[in-house]
This record gives structure tokens, C-alpha cells and sequence, in this order.
DNA sequence: TTGAAAGCGATACCAC
DNA sequence: GTGGTATCGCTTTCAA
């Protein structure tokens, strides 16, 4: 292994020269530097990163804690996952990846094992259960989500109750008097999923606003699921004209199971789709959208959670708001 | 911060004995285990992963990159992360993300940094330019996928070849005379991915030898992409009468654009997807499948990266035999 | 602008 | 069965 020394005794220079040169902690003569940098590349060295943490503090190490869930739309949780790492190695952190599914207890054992610097929890509930110990941590968390009660973390995500209103307004603003929602699976709601529980707020809230009829139906990822969903649904108001569909997952069977039943989109039914920007193309309607700007949101926690390692204190909630696009998915109501 | 040094006081015995107590590497009366089990749990001691690292050259982190492509069946390769994590995690791991898009010198500068132990790489392609660098790396590596040459590296992947000749040979045993292959998009060839060379090769060779006229189509993510390639594949043989599919993602699609076409499922055409078991039943016909293994080759590059790590030599090539499960989608062809 | 040396917190060898 | 301590490779203070 090539250590700081063999590049000192290379360059002819103290380690700790080496060190500062590597730094930028110190000023350093041009020719020394030349010198280092050059011993630095002939020796193909890289820094133990072990020794680095030990000596520093610092591991330049961020944890992303992820839902392994199936009943949640995987494509949308790797767009996350995508996007923190990538804005992470921008900012020279490597990602260590956690699941959920080992609990507090992970969480506990990263931060005092010095593993990472700081973390970042996706699949926040309502009343996450990680929060006080996440608090506890003495390390820089941010939230992926917002619990119901944040007590001081640092949460950034799209703000779904008002994605949930703009969803209604959109409909109401066209005309429609009837509309359903169609969210999650049934489990999503029971373990009190934070963003689930808010866009169902926001869409009750501005139906009653509004004044527009309005049902939601829990919709699980199986065909038959989105079927018996559907026709639920239409039983409770045959004449619901409108469709916001919180998940994304069962687009493709719900779409195809309502040309099924002879209903068109938009023409007997508009829809309206909560999913990434990127999908709204990839079906037989090209569909109106409030975007879930995974991408976005990824790259504010990482930046949000390295301010946090510069010192910023934390506590911020930042919700961004929803941006509807509309497309073909959805129109005037029938008459 | 509680250091082993704190644990060895508040149990009156020496670091070293700590140390031993919690590695098990030598022999400690029940007495003073009991003692410093007490004590690490009381002071809630985990010890210093860094200090570690660095005094026993062992992180206890793998490192596994991943392909963040939007060309690539996204839910899949979540598959495979969730398995690797929880593979790694059972057997003491840590495991820390990389992209391929950082390139080949990333690879260089977590094996050097000694940030991870061993790396496990995924999206790997025939001729992959990864593989010199790999070799050289003086760490354990293990392959999800197989290039052409794998020189000597480990590798373990579905058995992609003979996936495409069973496909064949399931359709060629019902009577079906004229098939064609629904494959990945073109950005996915033009890198010579390996599976996807891999599964063409098995597909056309085993058209040939049962003499089934094949063709076969590239084919992008979105509803015009799979429309105008259906389009072409009709305008190329009329009596089609056998789809297999290596494309997860544009089944949806697919199978309503096929309906739109007046094409029954399976009366008129045989559909035969090459998919994760777990989505076989999530379209209106449930799928015959060749299933893609994700759990078991995520967790059997786990263990092969550990039993190298173990001191075992490296270069087995695992490829695990494919499994067709007929469901509804396929059937003997008209007439 | 540079060097010397004291830690950082474990592991594992050498004694006893 | 247990303790003492050199060592891992780097950062950073103190001195010059």
C-alpha cells in the first residue's frame, strides 16, 4: 500500500507537507506543490480512507436509508436513491445504503460506529418511530419526508397536501363535479406513510373547498386489485368524470382496464397521474401530472445535509410546491 | 465519544481483553465477559469503524455499482440492490453505493482508499472496459453478469443464453412456426450489454435449430416506441404468432397496444416475458415468464464475494438455469 | 513556507 | 486467561 510517507520520502517533503498540499488547509510554495502532486500521481496514491476518519473526524461518508417495501413504487424510490448518490459524489461524499427493515438500531450503530458524517431517511410515517432516536444522534439528519411532528429535524420533500389540492382544483377548474382518488396500497396507508396521508388531506380539503363530490380508494399493485378498485369506485358514483391516481405503479392496469369498460380518457374520464415527470409519457394517453421531483429533492438533502455538517442548525421544513402539467389525460367533463 | 478505553475501565480489565471479548479471537472466562458485555452495553459502545479499518486492514463495507440508466428496467435492478443489501447486512456488511457513470477510476479509488473490502459490479458489458482495471484491483470483485472474456474474474448471472433458447423452445413445442424477440432499446445493445447479447444469441440460435422463423426488434421505453415496433415486427411476418419479450418495461404497453390491435392474448398471440416472478401477474393476463432470479444472484454474489474474502480463488463463472412458468399469456397458435 | 511529533481508537503480538 | 504496548496511516498543533 502507498501511504502519505512514501510520497513525502518521494517528494522529498514532511507527510505533513503532503497532507496540507492534499488539503489546501495551508499555503504551500509552487514547487513544492508540483513536486507533491507529481510523487502523488507516479505513486498512484490514495488516501486510507480508515486512517483518514480516525485522525480527522470525518468519514465524507453520508447514509441513505431506503424502503425496500414493494408495495411502494420502486422506480420513484430509485429515482431518489439515484439522485442523492449522484449529488453526493458531487460533494466528494460516498453513499452508504441502509434499509429500513433494520430498524432504529442501524441507525443508532452507523452514527456511533462513525461510519457516516451524517444521514438521510427516506419513508418517513406520519409518527415515525425513528425520530427520537434520530434526534438523539448527535450527527446531521435530514428527512426525506415530514413526520407529523418534525420537533426539530430538517425535512424536505414535494409538498403533497397542496399537490393533492392542485390535483382537485385542476378537475373543478375544468368542470368536473365528481372525482375519486385512487392512492396506495392499503399498507401504505396503515403504516401511516407520511406523503400518502398528506395528499389525501390536501385532496379532501379542496374537494369540500370545491365542493366536489369526492371518494378515495386504497389500490394495490395487482391487476385484479386495480380492477375491483375501479369498480368499487364506479359502483359508490357512477358518475364520477374525474380520476386522480396517487400511484404510479398501477397506471398502466388502470388504463387499460377502463378502455376495458368502454370508458375513453379524457373524454369520458379524465385523469389525472402524482408520479415523476418522466412517466407521464410512457402510456397509451400522454397524462396530465403533478411531478414528484425525485431529482430535485434528492439534491436538496444532500446539500441540506452538508450545510448541516458546515454548522447550519437544523429544524427546516421545506415543502416544494406541486407543478401540474397538463396533457391529454384530461378534460372538460362529459355534456 | 465512548472508546474501548472507556469500556476496559468501567470493567476493570484491559483494552486489549475488550477487544478479544468482542472479537472472540481468544478464549475469556465467563466472568470477565459477563463484566464487559455489561459495561459495552451500559456506556452503549459501538466500536470506532475507522480505528478499525485501520488497524486490522478490514472495512467490513462492500461496494456495489449499479447502472442508474433509464434505458434499464429500473424496477429490476432495484431487485438486485435490495437483495445485495440484505445479503450483506446478514453477514455483517455494509454496503456502499456506486454509480458507473463515475467510471472505472472510482473503482480505483475505493479499492485503493480502502473504503470497501470487495465490490461487486452490475450492468456489465460484453467487452467491458471495466474488467483490466478489475483485475489489477488486488480486491475481491464479483460480476453480475458475465462479459465475454471474463479473464479470470467471478461471475454470476442468470444463464441468459439458454433463457432465450427455452423461450424458443417453450413456443416451438406448442406448435408455434413463426416467432419474434421484443428485446431492450437499442442504447442497451449499442453498449453490448452482456445479457442482452447473451439472451439474442440463445433466442436465434435455437429458432434455427428447430427451424421457427424469428425475428427480432429493439424496443424503447415509451407507447410509441412499442406501437411503431409492434408496427414493423407485423409489416415484417403477418403470421406472428409468438411474442417473447426481454423487456419488463414496455409489457403494459405492450399487451394494450396488442389489444388495440384486435391481437388476443394468448388466442391470437403467445406472449412469453422474460421478467421477475413477482410481475407476472400484475397485467391483465397473467405472464408466462423465464423468471430473472434477482433475490438469489444478489445474495450468491454476496456469498462468493465473502468466501473470497475467505481466501478463496477467484474466476468461477455461475450461470443459474432458467426456470419457464407457464401461466395464461401463451398457448398453442391459432388454426 | 515547512517539519516534527502527538494523537485518533482500534488490533494483535509478546509477555506473563 | 489476561495485560501491556507497538502499530496502522493520517491530521493538526506547535515550533522554527
Amino acid at each position: 500500500m502507498v501511504t502519505i510517507t512514501d510520497v513525502a520520502n518521494a517528494a522529498g517533503v514532511a507527510p505533513s507537507t503532503v497532507s496540507y498540499v492534499i488539503s489546501g488547509k495551508r499555503s504551500i510554495s509552487p514547487e513544492t506543490r508540483r513536486l507533491v502532486e507529481q510523487s502523488i500521481r507516479k505513486l498512484g496514491y490514495h488516501p486510507h480512507a480508515g486512517a483518514r476518519a480516525l485522525a480527522s473526524s470525518k468519514t465524507n461518508v453520508l447514509a441513505l436509508v431506503v424502503p425496500l417495501r414493494t408495495d411502494l413504487n420502486v422506480a420513484v424510490v430509485m429515482q431518489f436513491v439515484a439522485s442523492v448518490v449522484t449529488a453526493a459524489r458531487a460533494h466528494d461524499y460516498d453513499l452508504l445504503l441502509l434499509t429500513k427493515d433494520e430498524g432504529p438500531a442501524a441507525l443508532q450503530r452507523v452514527a456511533s460506529s462513525a461510519i457516516a458524517d451524517a444521514l438521510i431517511v427516506m419513508d418517513v410515517e406520519a409518527d415515525d418511530p425513528r425520530v427520537p432516536m434520530l434526534l438523539a444522534l448527535d450527527r446531521p439528519v435530514v428527512l426525506i419526508g415530514a413526520p407529523d411532528e418534525p420537533a426539530g429535524l430538517t425535512c424536505v420533500d414535494l409538498d403533497f397536501a397542496a399537490a393533492g389540492a392542485r390535483c382537485v382544483n385542476h378537475l373543478a377548474d375544468l368542470g368536473h363535479r365528481s372525482i375519486a382518488l385512487v392512492g396506495p396500497s392499503p399498507a401504505v396507508y396503515q403504516r401511516r406513510t407520511s406523503y400518502a396521508g398528506r395528499f389525501l388531506r390536501g385532496f379532501t380539503e379542496a374537494a369540500q373547498a370545491r365542493r366536489v363530490s369526492a371518494t378515495s380508494h386504497s389500490c394495490a399493485h395487482s391487476y385484479e386489485a386495480v380492477s375491483s378498485c375501479l369498480d368499487e369506485l364506479f359502483a359508490g358514483d357512477p358518475g364520477i368524470t374525474g380520476l386522480v391516481v396517487h400511484n404510479e405503479a398501477v397506471l398502466p392496469a388502470l388504463l387499460s382496464d377502463l378502455r376495458h369498460r368502454g370508458r375513453r380518457v379524457p373524454e369520458d374520464l379524465s385523469v389525472v397521474a402524482i408520479c415523476p415527470e418522466s412517466m407521464a409519457e410512457n402510456h397509451a394517453v400522454s397524462l396530465t401530472t403533478v411531478a414528484i421531483p425525485a431529482a430535485e429533492v434528492g439534491e436538496l438533502a444532500v446539500e441540506m445535509t452538508i450545510r448541516h455538517l458546515g454548522g447550519q442548525v437544523a429544524g427546516e421544513v421545506r415543502l416544494l410546491s406541486p407543478q401540474l402539467t397538463q396533457r391529454s389525460s384530461s378534460a372538460a367533463p362529459p355534456n
